[in-house]
DNA sequence: TGAGAAGGTAGACAACTGTCTACACGCGAT
DNA sequence: ATCGCGTGTAGACAGTTGTCTACCTTCTCA
């Protein structure tokens, strides 16, 4: 057997798949759900033939699993670059080393404002791919089984990647992995969710903005406290009794 | 003119908009969306000529709007009525005055127990009536704007009352307004959002539970830490310094 | 009593749907 | 040279859909 170098041919053919994909991202994102696409329309709006759905696809399923898949991929690595972004234009290198305990004030800030550099990245990401976001909200709780399993674990996935880089990032050293894991994934929902309000009311998005920044700033504090770890943090925040 | 009475007329008769209803549900609960229903299918189902169906509703979006009513009327008072059940099964009637400052730590755990308590019978009642939550889930995010924004509205009053009973029951004075509804709303759309992993993975029922209950936790201690009184609140929670 | 509104049925229409079989083109490998 | 494969097209099929007009029954109210 030579080596097989297919590559090539890819690139030359394959535009149906593409075309098929965008032209469902473009109809979806237009206030439909993916299962209830024709396979005509979506190949009229595509500007192909019906019958060439089926060189690429079986199912409508198929097409929804392909679409989620590449934009998970394609979201993915960007929003861990979003969080690291944050993280350093926060933190001065030559501080990083620096034990909580030492300073929780400092840690406490730094956190904060590295949260709060992330959600505003985040919601710019969104305004610009408005159509993923439309898309994987839509179906993740959408008709068909299939859709909303894979959306579940792409969810499943953002949210350990925000535990690692938290974690990574030692933005909240005091907390234990499970609960880490616990608030990310909860950060990750509700994210999700206020992303929609923020494509769908641009005239709110300054009061969406705030209150997304107020929930990770008490889901994190909240976990703080019950961890144990309470005491270090109010005396960072309340310096002097009255 | 006399007076009219159209009531018994009405109860005679309407048994076809009850059908279509009925059978809207049904087929929506088994993974559909509303908006995929046929009018002919629904029919179908409801054992009706398909024309009966424009007797009723001029569109499928207005059943499905009139659906949404119907549900949001069943489920609002029930839901009160759970909290005021969980916070009268906790605080004990000859203490329900006590100012919080005189006593942090009764207070805090007279909170605590009454939104676990809540957090069960919510759970509890989501297991008998399934139907409700996934369509209302589902359209929340689903293709059609109308039921969408209908939705958006139940859930606003739904956290409007959380807030009303929380602040009327006087289990966390110590936030203003506007905060107790920020978290109330949060709450609110986490616990739709959890009450479909509760329906369908009935075997992780106990983790989901656990899980809803530590948010609901984390974010009235963080509320309540970052509105200034986190001092009283660790005090309580850690009696003595190690 | 009888007009008419409300609820339900029947039949028909064009339009659209998913899927099948058959055909055509370009390519790389044998 | 040609086989086979990947890709795209053409035409046709039965089944389903939304909507229209027309007719029938039952009840109410004046």
């Amino acid at each position: 057997m030579t080596a097989r170098k297919p590559s090539l041919t890819k690139t030359v053919a394959a535009q149906g798949k593409r075309l098929l994909m965008d032209a469902a991202l473009k109809l979806t994102a237009q206030s439909r759900s993916i299962n209830a696409l024709g396979l005509r329309e979506l190949a009229r709006e595509a500007g192909l033939n019906p019958n060439t759905f089926y060189r690429h696809f079986k199912d409508i399923d198929e097409l929804g699993l392909t679409i989620i898949e590449e934009m998970s991929n394609k979201l993915r690595q960007p929003l861990r670059d979003l969080r690291r972004q944050a993280a350093e234009s926060v933190v001065p290198p030559e501080l990083a080393g620096i034990g909580w305990e030492e300073n929780p004030l400092l840690n406490l800030q730094k956190a904060t404002l590295a949260t709060k550099e992330t959600v505003k990245l985040f919601f710019d990401y969104v305004a610009q791919n408005p159509n993923a976001f439309i898309l994987g909200v839509r179906e993740l709780h959408g008709a068909s089984p299939l859709l909303r399993q894979a959306l579940r674990k792409v969810m499943a996935d953002f949210a350990q990647d925000m535990a690692d880089d938290i974690k990574q990032l030692k933005l909240l050293p005091m907390l234990d992995d499970v609960t880490l894991l616990e608030v990310a994934s909860t950060i990750s929902r509700e994210m999700f969710q206020l992303s929609m309000d923020y494509i769908e009311q641009p005239e709110q998005r300054n009061a969406i903005f705030a209150q997304a920044e107020a929930l990770v700033v008490m889901l994190f504090t909240g976990a703080t406290v019950l961890k144990g770890h309470g005491r270090l943090l109010v005396q960072a925040l309340e310096p002097l009794p009255a």
